[in-house]
DNA sequence: AGCACGCCGACT
DNA sequence: GTCGGCGTGCTC
């Protein structure tokens, strides 16, 4: 039956585009030529301006404030099912959250393909068979059988599945605990209803390669679509479409499958909660883990947040039982045992032996030697790429910074002799200076290490040794990744060096020994997060080894010059909990969050005078301000790294 | 955000 | 005489 309207009797549409003009725009649905009713939530096109785009209808009505005859009629429609009510109801949420718009929120998170209107037969044509369809292995998940704890909590999740109410749940357990299959086997019992869809969120994919078919041989007769940047625009039409139209019962992602359209979703998983990359900073900034929670509450749905370590403010909220803590204590393979965590202390270290710069203290070199004997694997941990983090002038104290964002430029090693200095924030790529550009002295001095120095250092050192380096610079073409992996897995390396990218999922069967180098500079950070981070990196990196009863007991050896910060002394007592606590303390007492809001402000110009004076005007004009909340207090103006930009925080207690 | 309009300076 | 700088204003 079609739809009509006689004409004094206006159908209008409110339709969010994506621009930062904050307000819907009202568009005609009459003499469209569109039969079907308007509804909420539907993708359509338009003409805006001298653009044509696609919007999202926001709204329905019959009047609107424009003269009738100056609104434009809706283009066309597209051949989807309008998106469902949580994720509009989420875009208008994190557009006020994170002062956006609601087109900028909600549009990107369509598919470019889906956005274009000539693109809509396409995607709507049935695509041609895949050729590989029998790619996946059979991993029998079911026979594994879960241990008391893992069920116990499996029936705690599925019960709260059956009462079809909110809940937020933390399943806290360190490596190799079983916090996936833990999940899965809930999951699976959600999926026995049919029609069912569930969303796992995992950090980035592209570092977890194996999660997908973990997922995939779990659940063999469900169907799941990915969802990640990394896809071709088609594929993520495909994958969007099928969580779209319910073809897909499990929707696997980093933090962009938040946004995505499930319209029966019935449980949400965030693996890996406390991981940074559930944070977009660019575009739209919103919290991946946050936007998840609130997902699951408007829908009425369990969401589990899983991490060895979790963030202080997950932690906190499951102390304070807003959330309910799910506790994984023990290691599911009874043999293998927790590695034993070492500290040396590189003062002492110093004042034994000689003034060395390679970093290695003797007591870690041995160990390595030690590993190479007994042929096992050796992991060494050192969290920054390149050569040397900054070069410098001794004489006159120049450094290396990049003029166009004054950043450091890291020295990077690019042919046996050569060298580059690359800025890690912009990218830009310079030779090295042969004299000093500020005092003309010819001695510019590395400063630092970063993997390719100990890279080259431990070359040198075990000669006869197989090392790999594995960090953003050898993993960055197509397959490589995949191949220095492989090569760890065959035993073809003694030694892997990398930075963060060797903590994240991979395990190492032959792995026993695990060196961090030089982890300090973390606990001096401006941001008050570093210290936490720091834990979370160290306690994973001590969960690569001693994953098999190849290894028998393995080692951590941290290297500090200051054994008794926090994150070392819990680590070594592997004490998740307890430096928690102590962080969670330690925030209260200065009123850092949770235990307040902040908001930054932050403005960029041409000149950072500009830009420092526009801030300076506004901190002052709030100050000035009678009716300012003596709640929300502001701090200083501060210039930040990049030129032209400053920026100034706002406390609210 | 884009994009057009428009009003002034420095070029073939 | 025009090309092009970026200030202002508008987009249903």
């Amino acid at each position: 039956m079609s739809f009509i309207e006689n004409s004094d009797n206006q159908i209008i549409v409110e339709v969010a585009i994506d621009n930062p003009i904050n307000k819907l725009f009202d568009y005609r649905w009459n003499k469209s030529g569109l039969d079907i009713k308007p509804l909420r939530g539907q993708i359509v096109a338009i003409n805006f301006g001298r653009k044509d785009c696609v919007g999202v209808v926001m709204g329905v009505k019959e009047h609107s404030d424009h003269e009738l005859n100056k609104l434009k009629d809706v283009q066309g429609l597209a051949p989807v099912n309008p998106l469902p009510e949580d994720i509009l109801g989420m875009s208008e949420f994190a557009a006020s959250y994170y002062q956006r718009t609601i087109g900028e929120v909600l549009l990107p998170a369509i598919p470019k393909l889906w956005r274009q209107k000539n693109k809509w037969d396409l995607l709507t044509k049935e695509k041609r068979k895949k050729k590989k369809e029998s790619n996946i292995k059979e991993v029998p998940t079911k026979e594994i059988s879960l241990n008391e704890q893992q069920t116990e909590i499996v029936s705690n999740l599925i019960a709260k599945t059956n009462n079809q109410e909110y809940s937020c749940n933390l399943l806290q357990g360190v490596t190799g605990s079983g916090k996936t299959l833990t999940y899965l086997r809930w999951l699976e019992k959600v999926l026995e209803t049919p029609g069912s869809q569930v969303l796992i969120m995992v950090p980035e994919i592209n570092l977890t390669p194996q999660m997908e078919s973990t997922i995939q041989s779990a659940f063999p007769n469900k169907k799941v679509a990915v969802l990640h940047s990394g896809l071709t625009d088609r594929s993520r039409a495909d994958h969007w479409a099928c969580a779209h139209n319910g073809d897909a019962q499990i929707i696997l992602g980093t933090r962009m499958a938040v946004m995505a359209s499930i319209p029966n979703l019935k449980a949400i998983v965030v693996d890996e909660e406390h991981d940074l990359s559930y944070k977009q900073q660019e575009g739209v900034r919103y919290s991946a883990r946050d936007l998840a929670i609130w997902r699951a509450k408007k829908l009425s749905i369990p969401v589990l947040l899983v991490s060895a370590t979790p963030s202080l403010e997950t932690w906190f909220h499951a102390e304070e039982s807003r959330y309910q803590k799910l506790t994984l204590s023990n290691r599911a393979a009874k043999d293998s045992e927790p590695p034993i965590i070492e500290l040396v202390d590189m003062r002492q270290d110093r004042r034994v032996k000689q003034k060395n710069d390679h970093g290695f203290s003797a007591y870690l070199l041995e160990a390595l030697q030690n590993n190479i004997n007994l042929g096992l694997q050796s992991l060494i941990y050192i969290n920054r790429r390149g050569y040397s983090p900054v070069i410098s002038c001794e004489a006159c104290g120049w450094i290396s910074d990049c003029q166009k964002c004054s950043a450091h430029m890291v020295l990077h090693k690019i042919a046996e002799h050569k060298k580059n200095l690359c800025c890690h924030h912009c990218g830009l790529i310079k030779q090295v200076p042969k004299v000093c550009p500020d005092c003309g002295n010819v001695d510019l001095q590395p400063v630092g290490k970063g993997t390719q120095k100990v890279e080259e250092f431990l070359v040198k050192t075990f000669p006869q040794a197989k090392i790999l380096r594995i960090d953003a610079d050898t993993t960055r073409k197509k397959g490589s990744a995949d191949n220095l992996f492989g090569a760890v897995h065959d035993g073809q390396a003694d030694i892997i060096v990398g930075t963060q990218m060797i903590t994240k999922g991979h395990d190492y069967k032959a792995v026993s020994l695990v060196g961090v180098i030089d982890a300090d500079a973390s606990l001096f950070s401006q941001d008050f997060r570093a210290g936490e981070r720091l834990f979370a990196q160290l306690m994973q990196v001590a969960g690569r080894a001693g994953r098999s009863e190849k290894t028998g007991q393995s080692k951590v050896i941290i290297q500090t010059r200051y054994p008794n910060a926090a994150p070392y002394t819990y680590l070594k007592t592997n004490d998740v909990d307890g430096f928690l606590k102590e962080l969670k303390n330690e925030r209260e007492l200065v009123g850092l969050p949770p235990f307040s809001y902040q908001a930054l402000v932050h403005a960029e110009h041409k000149t950072i005078i500009a830009a420092i004076d526009m801030l300076k005007e506004a901190v002052n004009f709030s100050k000035a301000d009678q009716n300012w909340p003596k709640s929300i207090s502001l701090s200083d103006v501060i210039p930040r790294a990049m030129v032209g930009a400053g920026s100034c925080c706002a406390r609210l207690d």
